[in-house]
Order: C-alpha cells, then sequence, then structure tokens
DNA sequence: CGGTGGTGTCAGCCACCACTGATGTGACAG
DNA sequence: CTGTCACATCAGTGGTGGCTGACACCACCG
C-alpha cells in the first residue's frame, strides 16, 4: 500500500547519531574533524553513518583539500516535513470519520 | 548536546508496519479488526505496534464494546513536521556558514 | 620522495528489535 | 453457563543494523 511518508529516509533519520549529524549539519557547513569533536564519535563510526546519509540524499559532500565538507540538504527535510504536515492535516480532517464496527 | 528533532518518536515511525498504521489512521479512525484486514499483518504483531505507539503517544484507545477503536494524534505528528520544518529552514539560512578547515 | 594526517572500506562481533506461538482476559451470543 | 471472538501479554527466536579495529587510499608537507 501507499505510505505517505518515505520509510526508508525515516529509518535513515532515525538513528541518535544521525539525527544529531543532521542538527548540526543544519547549523552549519562542517568537515568530518569538526564533527567528531563534536559528536565524540570514532571516525570510523562517523564514516558510516555520513556514508548512508550520503547514499539517502541528506547531505552533500565537497572535497576541500584533504578534508571534505558535508552539507545538508534543504529540501529533502523540507519535503519530509511536508509529508508530515499533510498527515497531520489530513487527520485533523478525518477525526471523525469512524468505520463501523463489523 | 540538543537534537531538535525528538529521536525516540522518530525511532517508533520509522517502523514500516508502524507508518502504514499511521497512515491509515490519518485517513479514519478504525479498529483492530480493520487494522488486521488492510496490513495483512498477525493480530499479535499489530498488537504489539499498537501498543508501542500508543506508549509513544501517537495513538489513542477508544474501547468500544468488544472493539478497540484507534485513532491518530494529529498534534503529535503535526510537532514532528514543525521540528522539521525549522531544521529544514535553519538548513537554508546557514547554508554558508562553513566553519574553517583547522 | 617518504612521512603524516584525513578519509573511506571491509570483516567481525554484539545488541536490539520485529515477528511468532502460546496463553490469559473480558465481552457478547446462544 | 459455555462457546466464541476481540484484544492483550509474554517468552523465544532470528535477522538486521550499529560499533569497532585493521587496512587502503589520497592529499599535503618536509
Amino acid at each position: 500500500m501507499m505510505t505517505s511518508v518515505d520509510t526508508d529516509l525515516m529509518r535513515v533519520l532515525a538513528d541518535p547519531l544521525r539525527l544529531q549529524i543532521v542538527t548540526l549539519l543544519a547549523r552549519e557547513t562542517l568537515c568530518s574533524t569538526h564533527l567528531i569533536e563534536e559528536t565524540g564519535a570514532k571516525q570510523t563510526n562517523l564514516s558510516n553513518h555520513l556514508r548512508v546519509l550520503r547514499e539517502a540524499g541528506v547531505v552533500e559532500t565537497e572535497p576541500c583539500g584533504r578534508y571534505t565538507y558535508y552539507k545538508l540538504r534543504p529540501d529533502v527535510i523540507a519535503q519530509l516535513a511536508g509529508q508530515f504536515a499533510d498527515l497531520a492535516e489530513s487527520a485533523r480532517n478525518a477525526a471523525e470519520n469512524k468505520r463501523a464496527c463489523p
């Protein structure tokens, strides 16, 4: 059936560390070194999560010398926000829609 | 640190079956029998997921004879939508905020 | 050209979670 | 009262995913 919200994107963002990364990147563009400092996670672990975020299209990479900058893609987040807003509005309108007991 | 989005709520909604339940409940108030028909899941499985959704405050229960109606709480979804919208707007405004390489 | 530091990839381990079957409880029909 | 149905809870199990250590690669600096 059709779920109005992208499940895969939700699964990607449902991890605490990934959500923390996204929150940090929403404030400013950072490179991996900064993210390691901010989160306290191991570089390997962070690289794995960033890979997941990259493959999900949530972040973009921009090499800068031997550093790599990570930037959040606002439209992806905005789209998700819109899907949830639609869901909430739909729920408000259908509050009295009650299917009869069998 | 402070993540602007509720991680626990995300984890609850990140499951495909739970998201399907939420999508169905956004359209109309249903009882478990209907949900079993619509999703094709086992009763036990569905009951477990509904319990998770109930404990997370996403759905409300309303007993009706020997049936139980489940209703979505729009404000919870709307709040989540707002958090993501804020995140997206923050990302848009901070697009050029780039911390210097170390 | 070596050495160093930043980054990505891979294999393994472990914990958590979704699914299931059995069982209990309460409500209704006969 | 007894059977049936709706719903919940519990213990067990299997699979998925996150974390880590070892290694490879590339850009810079001396």
